[in-house]
DNA sequence: TCGCTCTTGTTACGATCCTTAACGGTAGCG
DNA sequence: CGCTACCGTTAAGGATCGTAACAAGAGCGA
């Protein structure tokens, strides 16, 4: 043990981790071009000019390597999205959640194979990856802040479900005096979204004629005169 | 030849069916209990007692029976939806809509891995099955007259994305006379069902502590709220 | 009824992949 | 300057997909 990894990275810690990062590059390459599923050790292997098992040395198993693929895909989507909502912080409520979902969308566009890996590839009620609530609390902040912003103040009528509506703002850090309804939409917004991008990523609209694009403004509307009304 | 298979099935297109459709059943059974993924030819044929290659007398590969299965998935998930609009049509719309929603949301919470086969784990623009366009028209065609009687008549803008709506509507059967909103609200209303379908089924509510049913309540509110206004 | 033939299932095989094991070289580090 | 830890290689076991060659039987027509 010479130092901690984070502090005075060795010559060898550094050789390490960029060895770990291209093989990540490598994979992310092949994971676009022919989906999670086909991603094998190998491959990664002869992207490279290594033999197979030497990338043994990095990941423990072709399993570990998809996990920390989805880990920096998770932070890329929600470091994507939270730096969108940063650079319209000078625009109204409104216009910050279209930035956001429109960011959301168009990385969900961009890289549509890393975002199927995310939300639909995953077995059921995989492992707890925190790390990637973590990230989409990273464009969720924002989101809710624009919201809080649009809702007119409100008297809560203080049911079960507002009640764990608060209690998950509190968690991921919301504004103290956030309203119920500016976090129901915080997340009902969230799995709109979600549920066109998903769509759209499936070709579901392509063979319906429809534009995902104006979908999606439609629910951005929705969403906004949600919150004021 | 002896005759067309629909018509006289001779005893060997009988027992060849039957032979299928074990076939499906067990690797139904596989994918419920570990996912697509796992499916493998050889797991199938051992729930069967029979060799691996057996199987390549009834399916070209592994591809094609996971392919026959989404179809099979998409066809009962259409049914089960059209049925519960059909067991509701004593009712007032809005009920129907709330119906059809929560059998969509009921039939992917007990099948979550055949959901996650349909949607998620597709590759991207996969090939054009038109038996999972159909299947899902059996749900959306109910829910589209349901909002065709809450929205009031209104006059078109006609701009271009409702005539695509519109096009989409003429292509699919719904009611000749039926207005863009109600046609826009049947897309959303169906993504936004799929979206929080999708992230309920990836475990994202409980790491929040929210509760999927109540989640789906509110959309449907809003969307019969958005069909009436 | 009889015999042909198509169907169906088997085993054997090659290719690919994951993963572990055993081995050697080299470069970082004290 | 030498040691050691790390890194990468080849070899090998196990699983799977898919093909080929083969054997048996049952359906179907004459």
């Amino acid at each position: 043990m010479s130092s901690a990894s984070t502090d005075h990275p060795t010559r060898r810690e550094r050789l390490r981790q960029q060895t770990i990062d291209e093989i990540k590059q490598r994979a992310f390459e092949l994971v676009d071009a022919d989906g999670a599923h086909e991603l094998s050790i190998a491959s990664v292997g002869k992207a490279m000019g290594m033999s197979p098992p030497a990338l043994y040395r990095y990941f423990p198993s072709r399993e570990a390597l998809l996990e920390a693929l989805v880990v920096d895909a998770y932070a890329d989507l929600g470091s994507t999205v939270a730096s969108a909502a940063q650079k319209g912080s000078d625009q109204e409520a409104p216009a910050r959640v279209a930035l956001i979902a429109q960011a959301w969308r168009r990385w969900a566009l961009t890289h549509p194979r890393r975002y199927g890996m995310l939300f639909s590839d995953r077995s059921p009620a995989a492992q707890d990856p925190p790390e990637g609530v973590v990230a989409v609390n990273q464009g969720m902040l924002p989101l809710l802040a624009a919201l809080r912003e649009i809702a007119p103040p409100s008297s809560g009528t203080g049911g079960p479900f507002e009640e764990s509506l608060l209690r998950w703002g509190k968690a991921i850090g919301a504004p103290a005096d956030i309203m119920p309804r500016a976090l129901r939409l915080g997340v009902l917004c969230w799995s709109r979204v979600h549920g066109l991008v998903s769509l759209e990523i499936a070709g579901a609209f392509d063979s319906m004629g429809l534009d995902g694009e104006l979908l999606l403004a439609a629910e951005i509307e929705t969403v906004v005169g949600q919150a004021g009304a």
